[in-house]
RNA sequence: UGGGAUGUCGCCAAGUUGGUAAGGCACCAGAUUUUGAUUCUGGUAUCCGUUGGUUCGAGUCCAGCCUUCCCAGCCA
């Protein structure tokens, strides 16, 4: 962990990862001495086949922050146990992006180190008879398995003596079967209640090119085998893993306990995150990738973490956010108001204002000088003095949001309106004295206003109040920039809630993207470098794009700021 | 119908040994506000899936029932 996360939750190390059940058996594990050194060490364990996303990011702040708070370890160790779906575009990803959420891992490993450990291990258990090659194909596995009500059956292979395994073994690694000939299974018990124990595969045959270890191996263990020694190898002491891997828990002892090395690793499950619209399988974020429903695994509409970031979510948010979701055994879905809150949260304070106009609607003050040109101090926050000031430019023709104008307005509308008077932020009251109309559309072209010199910086002297204050941009010192505002990914909460037939696809939102290519910002802004964060006054928090540059603006909208005046004007 | 989990406010989630329901988000009302933002104040479960039982007393113990999720990859 950074010193700067450190810092960030000192004297509350307690609240970092707040108690859970999980604790709860590392204080018991403590308490009974049965931890080596008492130094707890976790690990991070992805296989590198996709891109992280927020799912992972709760796994991340469980693994190191649990490793944190009892001054333990954890490493980040890849997976890579199939080469089959493996590359290293995903293990620079993911190293990157477990950086970036501020983590520092103490040992980054592959499984594929082990491999030779493995092995070795696998003719251990077959010395003791516990594991045997075994002849059938994959369908006939399957149909020796049994069901979830019937009991498996013994295969023929079962009883070959432990001389002809570690001959067919050594075979089978030597390469002298063809892909899917043979397996190696753990001999265990096909009657068990539990699937998982029925003589599960722990070697295939598969000759793929692995990214580190290349052509060396065409046998890979598989998960239930390979991870228990993987973190055994490690000397981990809690091995966390979400619910599905429960019923896998017998396995991983067996396999601990029958491979003759000395540590004891304790697998606890947890409930893996839902968030509310987004689709969390790795699988199914692929595709959106490969068949171009998205730009790429950082669409800013993605989960991924890179999507996130850039959209322009901090880690700081993400990392409060899984702290507040909290860790249970208990499948739930978390609502997506909850991110928007940590997001908005922490931009608030951080975020400079600055002012842009998304949906310009030009005004021309028709009292104000012809080519006066007035520069005003503005603070750049208010929730954070010490940020100071910058100058912005008025002049006598600006721009302003096409939602703050109405020429009919219902009732509790306080923006500006024919004939009404309203603020703009910083400078003057104006007056809307008429509307210029397109006279074929009927369209409104722009604002004719007055404004009143006396209320310069915002207040009248006469004490007259307005309800309204408006954010502006003066058009001759207008900046162009494109703005990409950006909706749920899916118009479902559970993006798998199809109809008959249908897949996740058909949930799709057609809507969410929308670009505004005429934005029009204030000049400080085309200085703004890529990543930069800025709240758009009355409008949200936004982003600069990784793709911005100064004769082309980009911004991507992270969040709008709460809207209670949505809520009032579709009751109007 | 086998096995493993789970069920506390709209959404998350605390509730160590039974003693009379934390907190966050969302929502509602009011105050402050040159962002209808922020901030602030107040409100929101007589009830803990359900039915019984034990007990002076149960969300917490016991029994039954029900809900939802996971497991029949040579994926992880």
């Amino acid at each position: 962990m950074s010193d700067e996360i450190k810092n960030s939750c000192e004297n509350k190390d307690e609240e970092f990862v707040s108690s859970n059940f999980i604790n709860d058996f590392i204080e018991e594990d403590l308490a009974s001495g049965k931890v080596p050194n008492n130094t707890i060490i976790t690990r991070f364990p992805p296989e590198p086949n996709g891109y992280l996303h927020i799912g992972h990011a709760k796994a991340i702040c469980i693994d190191f922050g649990t490793a944190l708070k009892y001054g333990g370890k954890c490493n980040l160790r890849f997976d890579d146990t199939n080469p089959s779906k493996e590359d290293v575009e995903y293990v620079e990803s993911i190293k990157e992006d477990v950086k970036w959420l501020g983590f520092k891992w103490d040992g980054l490993f592959y499984a594929s180190e082990y491999f030779e450990i493995m092995y070795d291990s696998a003719i251990k258990l077959i010395k003791k008879g516990l594991a045997f090659v075994c002849d059938l194909t994959a369908d006939e596995i399957r149909e020796h398995r049994g069901t979830l009500t019937e009991p498996g059956k013994n295969c023929a292979y079962r009883d070959r003596s432990i001389e002809e395994n570690l001959d067919l073994f050594e075979k089978m690694k030597n390469g002298e079967f063809p892909d899917g000939l043979k397996v190696l299974r753990a001999k265990i018990d096909m009657s068990s209640p539990n699937i998982n124990m029925r003589d599960p595969v722990i070697y295939r045959i598969l000759r793929a090119n692995h990214h580190r270890t290349g052509d060396k191996w065409c046998i890979y263990p598989m998960y239930d085998y390979a991870h228990p020694i993987e973190d055994v190898v490690e000397g981990i002491t809690h091995s966390l893993c979400s619910l599905e891997f429960e019923d896998h828990r017998p396995l991983y002892d067996w396999v601990k306990d029958n491979i003759d090395l000395p540590a004891k690793p304790r697998q606890i499950e947890f409930a893996r995150l839902n968030l509310a619209y987004t689709q969390m399988s790795k699988r199914k974020l692929l595709q959106l990738v490969n068949e171009k429903f998205v730009s790429g695994w950082d669409d800013p509409r993605m989960p991924t973490i890179s999507g996130l970031r850039r959209r322009g979510f901090t880690s700081a948010s993400i990392r409060d956010f899984c702290e507040k979701i909290g860790v249970a055994k208990n499948n739930s879905t978390v609502e997506y108001a909850l991110l928007e809150h940590c997001i908005r949260n922490d931009l608030n304070t951080s975020a400079s204002r600055v002012m842009a106009v998304l949906k310009p609607l030009k005004v021309v003050i028709e009292n104000y000088p012809k080519d006066q040109v007035e520069w005003f101090d503005v603070e750049n926050n208010p929730e954070n003095p010490e940020t100071g000031t910058r100058k912005v430019p008025f002049s006598r023709e600006i721009y302003i949001e096409q939602d703050d104008f109405m020429e009919n307005p219902p009732n509790k509308f306080f923006r500006l309106a024919p004939g009404r008077e309203v603020r703009l932020k910083n400078t003057y009251f104006i007056k809307c004295e008429s509307i210029v109309a397109d006279a074929a559309t009927g369209q409104i072209i722009e604002l004719r206003c007055s404004y009143d010199p006396a209320s310069r910086g915002g207040n009248s002297p006469d004490g007259r109040k307005v309800k309204g204050t408006l954010h502006w941009v003066s058009v001759q010192h207008a900046v162009k920039a494109k703005v990409c505002i950006y909706d749920h990914l899916f118009t479902k909460i559970d993006p798998e809630d199809v109809e008959e037939g249908k897949d996740y696809i058909s949930n799709l939102n057609p809507n969410s993207l929308e670009i505004l290519q005429n934005c029009m910002v204030e000049p400080d802004l085309a200085n703004a470098k890529p990543g930069e964060r800025f709240q758009f006054l009355r409008m949200g928090y936004y982003c600069v794009d990784i793709t911005s540059s100064p004769d082309k603006l980009i911004f991507n909208r992270t969040v709008g700021l709460k809207d209670t005046w949505a809520k009032v004007s579709t009751k109007c």
